[in-house]
DNA sequence: GTGAAAGCGCTAACAG
DNA sequence: CTGTTAGCGCTTTCAC
């Protein structure tokens, strides 16, 4: 392959000139830069990052992770982030974590081999165990989205959670549901408290309490979901309403109400966070907690590129999103 | 950050043992193995990539570049590829086209800067003007997953296009349908342009014709396949069924379907190629005929990685897996 | 404006 | 088995 030298040499200039062309790093006359333009033309040079990347100590890399790409969410989360970089100049490495810590610290150490800029960490985990752990594997500018971990101080984008469960939960009471039942994601990871929270807190705050036989641990799973779901509606004093707190789970709890024959609403109300893109195929368009997850993932990566420019350290300041509640079919009155 | 001559000072070694531990290059005692591992550790040495790269000429770095990550045929095509590579010590990088062919070469050209060692490449377009601009703009092993392009003699791992339309088309006409359309993809896309054809001959092979008005067009889009069939089945001469080419534009379909409250499979059938992952949620559940992605992703990297080991060239061979057909509830015999 | 030269962190060849 | 050394391709002083 054609080096810069190579191009030097066709180019009839010093190298540091081809550098100064390429990188604009230094003023060039037009002429010179026009003979070094179709130099690299004529012999089909690429400049080649690694190298670039180990002199100037700056790899233009920014590593995103997520817990599964597979999840529309977090494909969305990949797309936004891919685009916004390359705008910046910056190439992303988009890596899954499979919610497995284990992994999520593999992941770590390659994009540290990789010497990546910065890094949008959507983590496995927030307890301040895991942050310790995270604090010793990064040391490039990071920005969580979405959760965040104890003891790891870093800048946060995440959706205003407790406006989220409030606007589900207000929503299901106002409807006359009393006997509610709520799916959880998997425990110790931010997010989920937070929902959870608010959640209790909303049903305090109408004088009602949310029992904890009537929070049904999911993982985030889909597959959880519904076996749980299923249990619970099996049951002879099954719920008239359910709260998913994530959209798999939301789809586990669509797939047990159907599979047990249960109309909705008829039977039960369905409520979940996260949209989906085509609700209208759904069987029944599904009411949701939207969160705006392109502007929050365009924020994040804002928020970092910002950080690696500026080279300040972060505060671990957090930035929330307002959710917004989607009706659609799939609640009613209860009784009705 | 900490080099490999610390490591080697640290552990009071040569630098070149510390690689020879590392990369297990060469014999060492174990007794020193355990003296470098101790120092890694106690520095927090972590290799440069880039410098290991630029050295040795291998990035170990392998191109995956897709239309669309949001489609979830496509962001499973991406995790996979990930975990294959990953267990063969390669890195992915994961890209977007869009569907876009000035997009693809801009990406192709971020894949030469970074040296990677492979690609996996589904393209934009398959005409020979296309494979032309390919074969300039790459110069590593090559697969195509999916589709491919004339004039690029790269392997190629692809369904049986061909079985896929007859599956769909025979099941259909079985049915009873005659009035059958087609949501078709991008044109000059070799997916398309077969199954497509295939569409035509499996309609000749029962003495009837596929009229070109009964084709629409749809770019492999949702919205496009969404406009198209609103037209098509707004109609007073509406097909009985549709056939589409694809999963998004299968979406649009069901759309149109239901904007216009036309009963599926009631006024009229419904069939697509691709699967989807929860169809019992759909409205109604998708007959559709479904490709084995994951087998396929394996292969194609499997492929990939084998041309990258063994230095030969490619030889244009194509790898062929065949489509199943799953029957639900979107298809009715005609009439009823 | 241009050119020469040092060196980023690493591998691999070679001499001990 | 260990140590020395020459670059990989590039950026970046610094002298001209």
């Amino acid at each position: 392959m054609a080096t810069i030298k190579d191009v030097a040499r066709r180019a009839g200039v010093a190298i540091s000139t081809v550098s100064a062309v390429i990188n604009r790093s230094a003023p060039v006359s037009d002429d010179v830069i026009l003979r070094v333009q179709d130099a690299i033309r004529e012999i089909g040079y690429v400049q080649h990052s690694a190298a670039k990347a180990l002199r100037s100590g700056n790899s233009r890399l920014i590593g995103v992770i997520v817990p599964d790409i597979t999840n529309p969410h977090f494909s969305t989360v990949a797309r936004v982030a891919e685009k916004v970089c390359m705008e910046a100049g910056y190439m992303t490495f988009v890596y899954n974590t499979g919610e497995d810590a284990d992994q999520e610290m593999r992941i770590l150490q390659m994009m540290r081999m990789q010497r990546v800029a910065g890094l949008i960490l959507i983590s496995t985990r927030s307890d301040a165990a895991h942050g310790a752990r995270l604090m010793s594997e990064i040391n490039v500018p990071t920005v969580f989205l979405g959760s965040y971990v104890e003891e790891a101080p870093f800048d946060m984008i995440t959706l205003d959670e407790d406006r989220a469960s409030h606007l589900a939960v207000d929503y299901l009471l106002g409807l006359g549901h009393r006997d509610v039942a709520v799916i959880s994601g998997r425990a110790g990871v931010s997010t989920n408290e937070e929902r959870l929270n608010a959640c209790r807190r909303a049903f305090a705050e109408h004088g009602l309490e949310l029992r904890d036989d009537r929070i049904i641990p999911a993982n985030f799973s889909q597959q959880q979901a519904y076996d749980g779901a299923l249990a619970l509606l099996a049951a002879k004093d099954r719920p008239t309403a359910i709260f998913a707190l994530s959209n798999m789970m939301t789809i586990g709890v669509m797939r047990a109400l159907l599979s047990l024959k249960l109309s909705c609403p008829g039977d039960v109300s369905l409520i979940g966070i996260d949209d989906f893109e085509w609700p209208e195929i759904m069987n029944p368009p599904i009411s949701v907690v939207a969160q705006p997850i392109v502007a929050m993932t365009e924020c994040a990566i804002r928020t970092l590129l910002d950080q690696i420019t500026s080279k300040k350290d972060p505060v671990g300041h957090r930035t929330m999103f307002p959710p917004e509640l989607i009706i659609r079919a799939s609640c009613a009155p209860v009784g009705r």
